[in-house]
DNA sequence: GTTCTAGAAC
DNA sequence: GTTCTAGAAC
């Protein structure tokens, strides 16, 4: 049997397409990766068609606060992580509508884009990389491990291996882009990230996107807020874990610098327009 | 993560 | 008056 990295060189060099190819998914989900269940391709589908149905009993008082509101996301979060995880490893049990209800959150979409083939631009027995649903540059994908895990926090020496395989696929992306611009690219995690599971972010530095729209959208990419892949590893390597600094949240905040000369801008408008001089 | 919108800023 | 942001809601 074809070894599925050897698919993937295939797909990558253009013999065959990843995202269409039967037997490229087929070869690759019998070489260890587990076969999406049915039951998550049901709850796949119900998070596109009905992405908010299931919040509607669930409205939060305008006057909660901010602390409240932090605590409140987080339960909910992992609440549904967890729940994500048990029917992972009791497919064959049926569907309770508690179920439903926490895959569907906003918070899980990318478990359920990861999955899907006409996201996917990229797969081994590892990881698999999808595009970003609301790109911030002219190329954004997101590298994430077939393993679930929620996020930085989770990560230990145990993964090692496997972040610095999803760093080398994020420089094969690099490589293999479709134009030959000499754009740059960094490739990160968000200290804090929104979505669960745990996801590496491939980025172009023009960041010329009519998604990038607000101060937050800014400086989680050209703060310390992105924490770079290789530091990542590191700490990995001598700490065991990866820590994040204590007032990182407060690094969303800070005023509009431009990446590339340091200049600080009043607005959003206008470090786009003044992004227009460098690129 | 995004969308929506009140009200701040101009 | 318009532009833009910040925070609630999902």
């Amino acid at each position: 049997m074809i070894k599925c990295h050897s698919v993937g060189l295939l797909a990558r060099r253009g013999i065959i397409n990843p995202s269409s190819s039967l037997i490229y998914r087929l070869l690759c989900w019998g070489e260890g990766q587990k076969q999406p269940s049915k039951t998550k391709n049901a709850l796949g589908s119900k998070f596109k068609e009905d992405p908010t149905g299931s919040q509607s009993g669930t409205k939060r008082q305008r006057e909660s606060t901010s602390e409240d509101r932090e605590s409140q996301r987080d339960a909910q979060s992992m609440k549904a992580d967890k729940q994500t995880e048990r029917i992972s490893v009791s497919v064959s049990h049926a569907d309770s509508p508690k179920t439903n209800e926490n895959a569907g959150h906003w918070s899980q979409g990318l478990k359920t884009s990861m999955q899907d083939p006409k996201m996917q631009v990229y797969k081994d027995d590892k990881v698999v990389v999808i595009k970003d649903k609301y790109p911030k540059a002219r190329h954004h994908w997101l590298v994430l491990p077939w393993q679930s895990i929620p996020s930085l926090k989770a990560l230990r020496t145990e993964h090692c291996d496997l972040v610095k395989h999803m760093q080398k696929v994020a420089d094969q992306m690099i490589q293999q882009r479709p134009d030959c611009s000499s754009v740059q690219f960094r490739t990160g995690y968000h200290a804090i990230p929104s979505m669960s599971h745990v996801h590496l972010h491939v980025i172009s530095q023009d960041f010329d996107s009519p998604c990038l729209k607000n101060k937050k959208h800014w400086n989680s990419f050209t703060t310390d807020y992105f924490i770079e892949s290789k530091d990542v590893i590191q700490m990995l390597e001598t700490d065991g874990k990866v820590t994040v600094k204590e007032g990182t949240s407060e690094l969303l905040k800070l005023p509009l610098r431009c990446h590339v000369c340091r200049k600080e801008l009043p607005t959003i408008p206008a470090l786009k327009e003044h992004l227009k001089s460098h690129f």
